[in-house]
RNA sequence: GCCGUCGUAGCUUAAUAGGCAGAGCACUCGGCUGUUAACCGAGCGGUUGGCGGUUCAAAUCCGCCCGACGGCGCCA
């Protein structure tokens, strides 16, 4: 027999009927009385009244306690209380200009659910202290702001491919392959054979597609690059997507989509956030379709012009990207680039075999946010791009099949996550758009 | 991988030209009936990242190592 369920309250101030701050902060419970419980955010101790500014996940609102309204064991230990204690309270709302955020409750009950240790985050602090100490650091407002918009960016991306009757589909992350020559793979151990984390879905997906038809995922990716960036991560959020039949349009008008979708639901949903992280919300608010779109070559005489010194053939590093994204108002997708620095699966434009049918979306500060292509159909061609850069086209048997039992065009896309999220809130560092971030010089905590 | 900056108390930092390592915050104790990162008084807290060298004397100068941060390259 099941144990039966205890909806009792047993001791303090029980396990129901608590509020969210915020709704206080909202005036909704003026004059009433309400129970809330959370951390304790800051303290403030004048000798027969203590202010405890409560946070909870949606505010902090302000408590007092006041010497003569509670037991004198039970104010002494209230008012011993450290920073990030967590409790339970009970008062009536009032409205305070006293307050800070306007209210504050009158605390007629209090419940101590555990007294914090020394909080080892206070003001003044390095960034090495609090990526020491992230798994404290995120309970941070700049941090829970990021977190909610991140939340959301996950949720729409989800949202838009399902709207657009993408299906979600999973890859290993556990892969005898790499995927775009040159990338550095971080090898795992498995049962003394060589196998590495994955650098992307991509592969997988295009065997998927046979089945399934036009699919999507959002997963984590490797890259052991010793990439020391504000822009790189070596655990990263990779969203991508592969279309049956698409062409380079379709992915081109399928990034937008998708760009824009996100930038619409997080100013839905988190322009309070966006707002405190100083983000540039009336930029968000101008993006509208379409994007920009200009080709390798005309992005090098843009260059030029601009007394850049690239030319044809270099790929585009951070000066160039600057530049380049400065010149438009928008996101701006940059097409048909030379095969040479671009990845063995991508299709040569039939007008110019030279090309390749891809693009990269760039916007401001962050660089490339989406790369995508239209895929090489054709077997021998494939081996032949695999031979060229070095690579052993028999480890990748599996994959060529794909393009041997009825191959079909198709093309896709990856969008970095953790890209949008450094673009929509402004951040100066892509460490800041993950809870745990992973670098070449940190795994920890 | 390359270039640069930095490492002093739990945290943030000061220390003239190589000459007694000092403060703020936090914490502990005491005071205070409306605080706003409260305030006032006292206390606790140091192998100056590590190893070696120069010197009567090193946080400071030199060498090596470790770690962090910033920039470039590579990429999403």
């Amino acid at each position: 027999m099941a144990p039966k369920r205890n909806e009792q309250e047993t001791e303090g101030l029980g396990k129901k009927g608590f509020v969210d701050i915020e709704e206080i902060l909202e005036g909704n419970h003026t004059g009433r009385e309400v129970k809330v419980r959370g951390w304790i955010h800051r303290t403030r101790d004048i000798g027969n009244m203590v202010f405890l500014n409560v946070r909870d996940p949606s505010g902090v609102v302000q408590a007092t306690i006041a010497k003569d309204g509670f037991k004198e064991e039970k104010f002494e230990k209230i008012k011993d209380l450290l920073v990030e204690s967590s409790l339970k309270v009970k008062g009536e709302v009032a409205e305070d200009e006293r307050a800070p955020g306007g209210y504050e409750i009158r605390a007629s009950d209090a419940e101590i659910v555990h007294a914090s240790e020394d909080f080892p985050i206070h003001k003044d602090q390095s960034i090495e202290h609090l990526l020491d100490n992230r798994h404290l650091w995120i309970r941070s407002t700049e941090m829970r702001d990021i977190l909610n918009v991140r939340s959301t960016v996950f949720g729409a991306i989800h949202d838009y491919f399902r709207c657009e009757g993408y299906k979600e589909f999973q890859s290993p992350i556990l892969t005898p392959l790499a995927c775009e020559g040159g990338a550095t793979l971080f090898p795992v151990d498995y049962f003394d054979e060589d196998v590495y984390l994955t650098q992307s879905w991509q592969l997988y997906a295009e065997a998927g597609i046979f089945g399934l038809g036009d699919i999507y995922t959002i997963a984590p990716s490797f890259r052991a690059e010793k990439s020391r960036t504000p822009r790189h991560l070596t655990e990263y959020w990779h969203a991508e997507v592969e279309g049956l039949w698409h062409d380079l349009d379709d992915i081109i008008e399928l990034g937008e989509g998708l760009v824009l979708n996100i930038a619409e639901e997080v100013l839905k949903k988190n322009e309070e956030e966006l707002e405190r992280l100083d983000a540039d919300v009336e930029y968000l608010r101008s993006l509208d379709e379409p994007f920009p779109i200009i080709t390798y070559d005309e992005a090098i005489y843009r260059l030029q012009d601009e007394n850049m010194d690239v030319k044809y053939g270099d790929d585009f590093g951070v000066p160039e990207e600057k530049k380049l994204t400065s010149l438009f108002d928008k996101p701006v997708f940059v097409t048909h680039y030379p095969k040479e620095i671009k990845a063995f699966y991508m299709k040569r434009a039939e007008e110019d075999e030279s090309k390749v049918l891809g693009y990269d979306l760039m916007v401001p500060h962050v660089g490339e946010l989406i790369g995508g292509s239209v895929r090489e159909t054709k077997v021998e061609s494939m081996i032949k791009r695999l031979e060229d850069e070095g690579e052993d086209p028999s480890i990748y048997e599996w994959f060529l099949d794909t393009r041997r039992y009825g191959s079909v065009p198709h093309a896709g896309y990856g969008l970095g996550i953790e890209r949008v999220i450094m673009w929509l809130c402004d951040l100066d560092h892509i460490r800041d758009a993950i809870p745990f971030p992973r670098t070449p010089n940190r795994c920890r905590p």
